[in-house]
DNA sequence: TACATGATGCCCT
DNA sequence: GGGCATCATGTAG
């Protein structure tokens, strides 16, 4: 067998999504990703946890989106092929992980925002640094783009450009079987100043592991 | 639960 | 040099 149908047989035997999924306008593969599984293999134990809630960047013509001042060293992947890892660093602490949309030389991407842990658990706790008492406490592990970051050890360094459809990558994301299509919400996005009421953020209605003031993780959020 | 604030470093102007 | 798609910790209620 070819390198190539190597790749095409274990691509269908993870799940993967495929390019295709995410050469899209991210308002259609952001609430479409929610469900999903992010999956780090990195030789010891696989860390998997399901999308919870994502956020949309549109482009050039999203005053919030990186992309937004045009194509840059730093935003460059946003602008190449979709479905890879855009990573960058914010606050002089955090990573967040991001995967571009559409298709190459158009902008766009989906902002992870969080994720409720299944597999792996112990190597999350680990890289956050964080001791498991009780099931309350697995929230800290992945709630917040930034945790999400830190529980799967994504860095600019390590993951950005990275492939998330190539199942040689030790980072990618896969369809899950035996969960239906979770209930989204659809609300402002979090953190940002500029576009700040465009709803483009998207979360399962009632997940504990969303992020995010209350009123903006339960079912009926105020529109106040 | 709700807010305020400090820590911290990279990128772009 | 300023802004920033955040988090942890503190205080007050």
């Amino acid at each position: 067998m070819s390198h190539e149908a190597n790749i095409a047989r274990d691509r269908k035997q993870l799940k993967l999504l495929p390019a295709s999924f995410y050469d899209r306008d991210p308002r259609i593969v952001g609430p479409e990703l929610l469900g999903k599984v992010l999956v780090r293999r990195d030789g010891r134990v696989a860390r998997k946890a399901r999308i919870v809630e994502v956020e949309a960047y549109l482009g050039t013509d999203d005053l919030a989106a990186h992309s937004a001042a045009g194509r840059t060293a730093r935003n460059d992947v946003l602008f190449g092929p979709p479905g890879r890892a855009y990573v960058y660093f914010i606050y002089g602490n955090h990573y967040c992980l991001n995967v571009s949309c559409l298709p190459d030389g158009i902008a766009g991407g989906i902002l992870f925002r969080a994720a409720e842990p299944i597999d792996g658990i112990e190597a999350m706790a680990q890289a956050r640094d964080i001791i498991v008492k009780s099931p309350r406490d697995l929230r800290l592990l992945t709630s917040g783009p930034g945790r999400l970051a830190e529980a799967f050890a994504i860095t600019r360094a390590r993951d950005n450009g990275k492939d998330l459809t190539n199942p040689r990558s030790d980072l990618f994301i896969i369809a899950s079987d035996g969960f239906h299509t979770p209930r989204v919400l659809t609300t402002a996005r979090i953190g940002i100043t500029k576009a700040a009421a465009l709803p483009l953020r998207y979360v399962i209605a009632d997940n504990p592991f969303v992020s995010g003031p209350a009123r903006l993780r339960t079912a009926q959020p105020s529109n106040s």
